[in-house]
Formats: structure tokens, C-alpha cells, sequence
DNA sequence: ACCTGAACACCGTTCAAGT
DNA sequence: ACCTGAACACCGTTCAAGT
């Protein structure tokens, strides 16, 4: 799949000793790691034999194991915004109904790609200053957040206050019950669970960030 | 410290060949390593090292590592569990400031102690089934948040409703922000930052939890 | 009953050497 | 310019052997 038929290849269509695009091999290699054996599984050396070069090829296209690992975490943040964005397409004109579909569809992604989302808050991924694209991208994510408190602020539907202090909060719990289900905190959270205790945490931060009542 | 005088060592004080209380002695050097050089220095070897045996003697104590992990997490949530039922004693007689403030030490317990945080909530000690202790320790914990908020409804101050999954909710909130703070998520988090962020989500959640009006 | 020493199969990372 | 092979210093884990 997707050959780029320009590049000189050896005769029995394998790659040559130059690999041509090993960078983006590495990330494939390394998605698929995560996806197919969990977040554990990515190493440097597996995602290296995956791709078919020695241990020391990818050191080529990545400082270290950190900046493979950032990577992956970037794809990750851009797939979570992408799936958060689609979710709001339902609910045109309806401020309240997007901000609670991009928390319940933030909660929906985790579960479903459990190993992706632990590279993405991974320790080793921390260091934001040192992957500026990483930051970007997660800052991109929380930025549909704001944008959606601000609409919800601007037709009366939530608290004035900082947005940004506001859609914190709003990440923070549908963050925190996704790391919870994940770290199996919650017990064997069958789907129909998942499903109640997400629509319960983001009812009741729909109705803890919504205006003051006299 | 600690001597054990009844202990038999060897002539110049050191320990002998059987080390006597070995389980213990990789526990506390778990602990401080886990304290003073995070979560990923805490090896199975670098433990023993430290209990001054072989690299082989852990497993007469530890089943494997993660059973070491489970036991360090089990005494990080017996801490924690004590910090929050501390921070909650100047709140007699005022249900809502106990649950607020219970919420507002988790958050607290979490920035001081980031590695040990981490040990507690990390995918090698994900499976409670494997560590009984460990899932004690943790729903311990929980049970402070569901006894306080009980004790909200029983005043009117919290909506009805089961108490576990609003308690969960509660959890999810300040269990959020305190990874998003550790994973560096939300910036720098100077301490007068945390402070601001943690009111703001335990302020937004208390308004959520509340009961309904007219 | 408890611990050691040596071994095995892995890591991340470096570096001279190959093409 | 890009990749390999071998090496180094680590892991977790096992197992025969020592005390």
C-alpha cells in the first residue's frame, strides 16, 4: 500500500539498503505496536524489526525512544480531536449538547484505543517543551473545549469566568474517569457502564459550569 | 533505626546471611526510591541493591515486580486515605466543606507526591483481582468520597441519587486534574495555580452535585 | 527456609565501520 | 547521508547451588 513508485528498490521489490522513508515506517510500526500489543510493547528495537532495519537505524530519524514515543502521542492527540470535532456535528446550534458531546466522545476514544491514549499522558511524553508539535496538538485539543464553553458563555449557558479555567475543569473530569476506567479503578466497566457513569459526569459538569441561579 | 535487638546479625553489625525481615526491608527501599528518584527508578534490582541481597532474592517476598509495585501502591493509598480524613477534621458539622475538602487534599496528596502517585494509579498494578490489599486500600479511598457525600444528601445539600456513581464523578474531577498536573498537561503549575485550578473544579463540581432548583 | 551466582532474553544507547 | 554490527550498561526472571 501506497508504493511511490519513484523510489529505487532492489530487484525483488524489497526495500534497499537506503530505506527511503524510514521515519514514517517507524510510526507505522509503532501504531501498530500500540494498537495491537499495548503501550508496553513499543520499543525502539521492536518498532526497528517491524519496520526491518537494525536496533541502531531509527536513531537516524529519532533522538531517543522519547521523541518516537512524542510522536506517536501527536498522531494520537490529532485522531482524538478529529473523533471530538466529528461528534459535534449533531448538535448544531445546540452550545450545551456540543460541549457534552465532545466530553462523552473524549471518554469514547479512550476506551477504545486505551493503549494509544496512555502514550499520549504518558510520563515519558511529559516534557512538552522538548515536542513542540506534541504541545500543539494537545493544546488543539483542549482548544475545542474553550471554544465550545465560549459559545455556551456567549448564549447564557454557562457561568461567566475565565474559559480557559472553566474548560479545564470540564477536561479534567471527563480526564480523570477515562484514566480511572483505564486503570481498571472502576471495576470490569462493561460497555453499558462506561456509557451511564460517562453521561452522569458530564450531566453533572453540564449543570456545575452552567449559570448561577438566583 | 528500628533495630530489632532480638535479631541475630553478624559480629560487626551487619546483616547476616539471612537477612531476617527482608519483605520489609525492599518495601522501605521501594519507598525511597520511589520518593527520591520517581517511578521508573523503582527496579526490582535497583530495590535489592538498596537491601544491600542479590538481585534474586526479592522473589521469596514478590511474586514479580508488579507485586512489589501493588504493595508500594497499597501503602501510597493507606497514606492518602489519612491525608484526606486529616484535611477533613476542621469541617465538622458542615458536610459540603468536608467533601470539598476532601477533594481539595486528593489534589494536594497528588502534586507532593507525584511518583508515588503514579506507582498508584500505573497500568503494572491495573489488575486489582491479582491484589486484594491493594483494591482494599483503593476503595478505602473511595469510601471517604461516598461517605461524605452521603452525608451531603442526608443534609439536602446533594442531589439524590445513588451515592457511589456521584461519588465516582466527584473521584473523576480532582483524580483528572491531579494527572493532567503530574503529565504536565496544564503547563508549569506553580503552587498558587494548582491551588486556583483546584478550587475552581472541586467549586464547579460541588455546584453540579448540588441538589436541583426550582 | 532463605539467599547467591550465573545465565537467558530482553531493553536503550553509542560508535566505529560499511555502502 | 544513511544504515549495520558489535558493544555497554542496564532490565525481569529462572534455576541450580550454596548456607
Amino acid at each position: 500500500m501506497r508504493k511511490r513508485p519513484g523510489r529505487p528498490r532492489s530487484a525483488r521489490g524489497r526495500k534497499s539498503y537506503h530505506h527511503g522513508d524510514l521515519r514514517r515506517a517507524l510510526l507505522e510500526a509503532a501504531r501498530e505496536l500500540v494498537q495491537t500489543a499495548g503501550a508496553e510493547a513499543l520499543t525502539l528495537r521492536a518498532a526497528a524489526r517491524l519496520a526491518g532495519v537494525s536496533q541502531a537505524a531509527p536513531y537516524r530519524h529519532f533522538a531517543d525512544k522519547r521523541a518516537l514515543l512524542a510522536a506517536v502521542a501527536e498522531e494520537g492527540f490529532r485522531a482524538l480531536t478529529e473523533t471530538m470535532r466529528r461528534a459535534t456535528v449533531a448538535h448544531a446550534g445546540d452550545p450545551l449538547g456540543r460541549f457534552r458531546a465532545l466530553g462523552l466522545s473524549y471518554v469514547g476514544f479512550a476506551v477504545s484505543h486505551p493503549a494509544h491514549f496512555r502514550v499520549m499522558f504518558g510520563r515519558e511524553t511529559a516534557d512538552k517543551a522538548a515536542h513542540p508539535g506534541l504541545r500543539d496538538a494537545a493544546e488543539e485539543t483542549l482548544g475545542l473545549l474553550v471554544g465550545a464553553l465560549t459559545d455556551c458563555q456567549r448564549a447564557g449557558l454557562a457561568r461567566p469566568g475565565d474559559p480557559a479555567e472553566l474548560a479545564v475543569s470540564a477536561w479534567a473530569a471527563v480526564h480523570g474517569l477515562s484514566a480511572l476506567l483505564l486503570d481498571g479503578q472502576l471495576g470490569t466497566a462493561a460497555p453499558e457502564r462506561v456509557e451511564q457513569l460517562a453521561q452522569c459526569v458530564t450531566a453533572s459538569l453540564f449543570l456545575g459550569l452552567g449559570p448561577e441561579r438566583a
